[in-house]
DNA sequence: ATCATTAATCGTAATTTTACGATTGATATG
DNA sequence: CATATCAATCGTAAAATTACGATTAATGAT
């Protein structure tokens, strides 16, 4: 049953506050940034050389694979016994949006302190 | 001395892929994504009414509004017996500008998987 | 069928994050 | 000066993140 002790209410932020938060904590660790970099600049969605590129261990980089799965950001599909990933741009367009817009909130500038 | 053990290297990641992280990282809360909403919205910088406003505990949205300071993204001035928060536009903008460089790397659509 | 390769998962450890209440330090106000 | 107010900090605790090596599962090749 486990009531949700410390745990945030459900209703104190937006969704958009939470999906904002979602995007950018998946891109709040430069492994995973620069994963996206290199999947976006080998245009043939290459998978297992990730780990070469990136220089950690196997088991780190699935696990920041996941995280970027998780959130939509880049799939995968099996192709033999390797797995090619790519980004999945309609989820990242999708973030790009979202987040352009909350950058945009900064039009009417508000001189203060 | 303590010899960094599993550290990242130096050299594993650009200084740009580290800033993006940073910032996406001090984005990737709903707590602060919330915090900066309100802090453009409140035209005049509010200060201590961001603990009421956001419902988490003070010391809490302390802890918050020092990791936002710490990257720059606000700024806080002692006002009498309180401070008063604003958004920092220079690193702001610094930020809107290193991001959204980033997701136009997806210019060159590349369908793959 | 055996073996090699690849990537996910497991188990674990260290660190960081998030949250809270309590305390402290600073500044007003009586 | 005494007292109230505000916000930072301290001390904890719980949970999440990050990293690794070892194991496992799936596929392809011999």
């Amino acid at each position: 049953m486990k009531a949700k002790l410390k745990t945030t209410p459900e209703n104190r932020f937006t969704e958009e506050q939470n999906q904002i938060a979602l995007f950018t904590k998946a891109l709040g660790h430069p492994a995973r940034v620069k994963i996206l970099q290199y999947l976006f600049e080998t245009k043939s969605c290459v998978c297992g050389d990730i780990v070469d590129e990136i220089g950690l261990a196997q088991s780190t980089i699935s696990q920041h694979l996941k995280e970027l799965k998780k959130t939509g950001l880049i799939q995968g599909t099996v192709e033999g016994t390797s797995v090619c990933y790519c980004i999945n741009n309609e989820n990242w367009t999708k973030m790009k949006d979202l987040l352009v817009e909350f950058f945009e909130q900064d039009l009417i500038k508000t001189d203060c302190c």
